[in-house]
DNA sequence: TTGAAAGCGTTACCAT
DNA sequence: ATGGTAACGCTTTCAA
């Protein structure tokens, strides 16, 4: 009972190796009798057709990649993974990794051996900003290439991204609108290789507080802290040593701001009744601590990027191929008109 | 220029076929100067080896199955996904993901189907039970099967498991050894298919408290909520809903743990100083609040079970297959001796 | 060190 | 509805 192969099932039901592969991948050619029993043959032999035969013969590698930032145990790039592969998976596709692709090391390590050439039938980039030169290689991998949050879409097929800034820029003219007087933004610092995002939520925050001068007197401050696992304590760090604390808080992400909110108290810094604080991302716990905050989809994002990548593998026009979506605020209880006490 | 293949690369060259595939995955085997020409031509023509071909005629598939419960996007499984990934890409795989092999629907679409039978070199097993027939099933891919947090090692060829049972009897331990009279163990109802480490950490607490009768005069409660989306809420609301609060909890997961240390607190039962309460995982967010708990890495046991499939796939025999580690007690601030006022 | 050729397991065209 | 056969792109003996 070794391993059958497709001419021991053809044998075995007294049929042409070439029924037996058309009862697998065009049941509507073959008799009902003649497919029953092939089927029933090659489950006996533990038969099944070799994706790897079928990828050669096709052309097709039935394979994608997907190329991150750092780690794909972050929040996002989870999400956008998910996403992708819900839909990716189901039409027969796998998904090859490549984490890390932010250090100038490992750009370089893989832009100049590129293991996907010809290895893969498309090509997602999430969240970094790449530069034209490795734009250009990838183009010339002849596959489609979909970017996700992307800085740009120059030379992508398609893209779908969040608007960050405009995102941040609404989080804080809600902060400016409920009338606070001192604003800061802890950032963690962007790494060698821009992460896209970070720089644009900050850019948001700074053209909102500056669109305010004048209406609004506003005294804001970016608070920027050097990246890696220790941001936050460091973000509560320069917080408290701020000559005066803020009356709000503008986080360049949830996962800054839920330590915030959880530390400050110790410190006896309490949201809302001392400062207004929000987020971005609405990530877990955002909930849980009913912190206000900008929503993004990264989930969706993956969904709609596999989608164009399915439409283009399969030669089609993409109606709109770069798409925007838009920050959404999830009003909670962590920010309050200025002045008020709860 | 188009896709050039082997033949191209080849005629530019002027060596054979041989050659080329020798430039690329034998070196050592190609004339210095030979290999540089073929792989400057190569990168001129944009040409790669084909995994597809290489794994037709190799044999092997270079992909690898991960069968799991529920999402990919849950902390456990991402960190074990990382992990195996972390090993199996270097190496040359592609991971298949299977997710939501748990419902009885899946189960016997995926079992019955068994889309992985010759196109897999070594399945993954996730965090779930799986029945004697399903293993059987598995069994006849003939590739090995290696599971991670199975309840039981019956029919794989290697597992990596923490032992959630002793874990959780330390954990109750703890609080009973502190000195606790009344403790409660929230925790979320097991699916109609078995998810092991719930069941094997509800049997850990039952029985250090059972074992503890006599000793210590403890009053002890499984509070069993219903599992879906809102199970923290159910859970906070059933400890509200106690003729006595108690003054000790112990929490199936961290994912229990967090949201009850937060929104307790909103009803004036703040932790240390009213109870305690242990978390179990050591999952994102539980050092930010000082929840102590019982610590497990899901990607060091990926990396474990990803070092076996390898050792397995090439023919070795493993010195000790079937591993089990123990979670271990992080100390932080919500547990303290009964009695003691902060 | 290099080349020729067989074969891995399919699919699809062309016959029947 | 079914069968024969070439071809997909590589690796690997065997020869030179």
């Amino acid at each position: 009972m070794g391993k059958a192969d497709i001419h021991d099932v053809a044998k075995a039901a007294d049929v042409s190796i070439s029924t037996v592969s058309r009862a697998f991948t065009r049941p509507e050619l073959v008799s009902a009798k003649t497919r029953r029993k092939v089927l029933e043959i090659a489950d006996k032999l533990d038969f099944n057709i070799s994706r790897s035969a079928t990828a050669l013969k096709s052309g097709q590698t039935y394979r994608v990649a997907m190329l991150m930032n750092e780690e794909i145990t972050s929040w996002f790039n989870t999400q956008v993974f998910a996403g992708i592969e819900s839909l990716m998976h189901p039409a027969g596709y796998d998904i090859s990794l490549f984490q890390h692709i932010d250090t100038a090391q490992n750009r370089h390590e893989f832009f100049s051996e590129l293991p996907i050439r010809r290895n893969v039938d498309a090509v997602f980039v999430a969240s970094f900003a790449i530069d034209p030169h490795e734009v250009e290689q990838l183009q010339r991998l002849r596959v489609p290439v979909i970017g996700i949050n992307t800085p740009s879409s120059d030379g992508f097929d398609a893209t779908i991204s969040i608007d960050d800034e405009k995102g941040m820029y609404k989080a804080t003219q809600h902060l400016i609108n409920l009338g606070h007087k001192h604003i800061v933004y802890p950032c963690s610092e962007a790494a060698e290789t821009m992460d896209s995002s970070i720089d644009s939520r900050a850019r948001g925050f700074i053209r909102a507080c500056e669109d305010a001068q004048g209406k609004h007197d506003i005294n804001w401050q970016v608070l920027s802290v050097p990246r890696g696992p220790a941001f936050a304590d460091s973000a509560l760090s320069a917080l408290l040593n701020l000559d005066e604390f803020p009356d709000a808080i503008c986080c360049q992400m949830d996962m800054m701001a839920i330590p915030l909110v959880l530390k400050l108290e110790r410190y006896g810094h309490r949201t809302p009744r001392d400062y207004s604080i929000i987020g971005f991302d609405d990530s877990p716990y955002a909930d849980t601590i009913n912190l206000t905050t900008m929503r993004q989809d990264p989930y969706a994002m993956g969904r709609i990027a596999a989608t164009k990548a399915l439409k283009l593998i399969n030669g089609e026009q993409l109606i709109t191929p770069y798409e925007v979506v838009e920050a959404q605020l999830i009003p909670r209880s962590t920010d309050v008109p200025y002045g008020d006490v709860i």
